[in-house]
Order: structure tokens, then C-alpha cells, then sequence
DNA sequence: TCGTGATCATAT
DNA sequence: ATATGATCACGA
């Protein structure tokens, strides 16, 4: 495959995704001489992976933001034909031992969503992969109002991992970041405390963006382009 | 129909 | 097992 240099800078960057806006993915993929699988099912990362690969991410399971040197996180985003997400947002692991002493401000929630550049990808199962578009990049950084809700939602969370009450947190807490299982399969463990301060095995988590949270972002986006039409 | 819980691939 | 990239798929 194709490899790219990474980004030198924010303006760079944002040309570069902005040149793929309009085409399909098989598009960027003969670009980059990869093939597109058929569907999903077996490489559930394949879009992303693409688009960094394309972007010139410093590819790898290297932690933290895919652009360290700008500062910036990439995020492929399936939407349907309305524009809205199709799934929630994976943004990072949530640290179920050892997290005495961690705040919000430095969480690896605020880190990874300081600077977000969303790519929406039509994600309709209905359109075969090749075929499905790529959107108009978004470079984002949280409001004071959104960072506050992230926070709120954040801590609550993580109080309840460290009071040893992981098993009880469910998807539905949460009002924009959610709490759901993050893993291979559902024999994967890890450890974790529970209400007695016993160390016990339990499933990898998650945190992740709802739904509602990142239609804002991107329909905000369009307010900011098309202010005469937000009505 | 849709959200929650489960799962897939790959690199280290 | 943990990190990266996420979407699948079934029960409510």
C-alpha cells in the first residue's frame, strides 16, 4: 500500500481531507492500492484504518491522538442519508484499576476529544462499501458547554468504578458519554474492584460518545456554513 | 426499529 | 491482555 507523509500542519491536514470529500471510498482506496473488503463484518475498523492510512496518521496501536504533533484525534463517523450517526463513538478505555488520582483534566477523555477532525462516512449497510461516500471534514474542539456535560457524565462514571460498583454501571447512564463493554469477545477480563474492595475479573469497558452528542457537532458544523438556513 | 451488550481485525 | 480502529446483531 500506499504510504503518506504525515501532516505538517493543522491547514494541511484539513486540505488533504478536504480533497476526499465528494468521492467514495473505493476511490481513496485504489489511491492508496488497497482493496475494499465487502462488507464490514469481519474488518469493523477498516474505514477508519483508511482514512488515517490516507491522512498520513502515525499509524500503529501507538496511545493517544493520531496527529500527537498538532494535537489532534481522527474519528471516521458512519452517518445515515439524513446525516445522522449511524453508531455511538469509541473514544478510549476506561480505567478500571489504578485510576486514584486521575481528574477530568487529565483523563484520556478530555485529552482524545481536546481537538476532534470527524469525517462523516455515509454508513448505510444498503450501500456497498465501495460506493459509500466520504463527507466534508469537521475540525472540532469541545464548547465550554459540551465540556462540561463530557465532564459531568465523566465523573459520575468513575465514581462509580472506584466505589467498586462497575458491574452495575449500564449504557443508559450518562447523558452524552456512556459506559459499554470494549472487547475482543466476551471471554476477555480484566481486572477491576468490586463493592468490598476485592480485586475480581470483569469485562473490558469503554467510554463512548451517544448518538445525540456528535449529531450536535456535526449539525452545528452546518449552522456555521449555512447561518442564513439554520432555522 | 434501535440501543445495549457483544464482537472483529491487527499490532505490540 | 491492552491498545488501536470501530460495527455487529439480537432482545426489548
Amino acid at each position: 500500500m500506499n504510504i503518506q507523509s504525515p501532516p505538517k500542519n493543522e491547514l494541511e491536514l484539513m486540505q488533504r481531507a478536504r480533497l476526499i470529500a465528494g468521492y467514495n471510498l473505493s476511490d481513496v482506496a485504489n489511491r492508496m492500492s488497497l482493496t475494499v473488503p465487502q462488507n464490514l463484518q469481519k474488518q469493523k475498523g477498516w474505514v477508519g484504518m483508511l482514512l488515517e492510512c490516507y491522512l498520513g496518521a502515525n499509524a500503529g496501536s501507538k496511545a493517544e491522538q493520531d496527529f500527537a504533533h498538532l494535537g489532534i484525534e481522527l474519528k471516521t463517523l458512519p452517518v445515515n442519508r439524513y446525516g445522522y450517526p449511524l453508531e455511538t463513538t469509541f473514544v478510549s478505555v476506561a480505567p478500571l484499576v489504578a485510576n486514584h488520582g486521575i481528574t477530568w483534566e487529565t483523563s484520556h477523555v478530555k485529552n482524545k476529544l481536546s481537538k476532534v477532525l470527524w469525517i462523516p462516512v455515509e454508513g448505510e449497510r444498503a450501500i456497498p462499501l465501495a460506493l459509500r461516500r466520504i463527507g466534508m471534514p469537521i475540525l472540532w474542539q469541545p464548547t465550554a458547554k459540551q465540556e462540561l456535560q463530557l465532564k459531568n457524565d465523566w465523573q459520575e462514571l468513575m465514581d462509580m468504578i472506584v466505589l467498586g460498583k462497575i458491574e452495575r454501571i449500564t449504557a443508559r447512564q450518562g447523558q452524552y458519554l456512556q459506559i459499554r463493554p470494549k472487547a475482543a469477545n466476551g471471554k476477555a477480563l480484566t481486572p477491576a474492584y468490586n463493592e468490598n474492595g476485592e480485586l475480581i475479573m470483569t469485562r473490558p469497558r469503554g467510554f463512548y460518545l451517544k448518538k445525540p452528542f456528535t449529531a450536535q457537532i456535526l449539525s452545528d458544523f452546518l449552522v456555521q456554513i449555512h447561518p442564513q438556513q439554520s432555522f
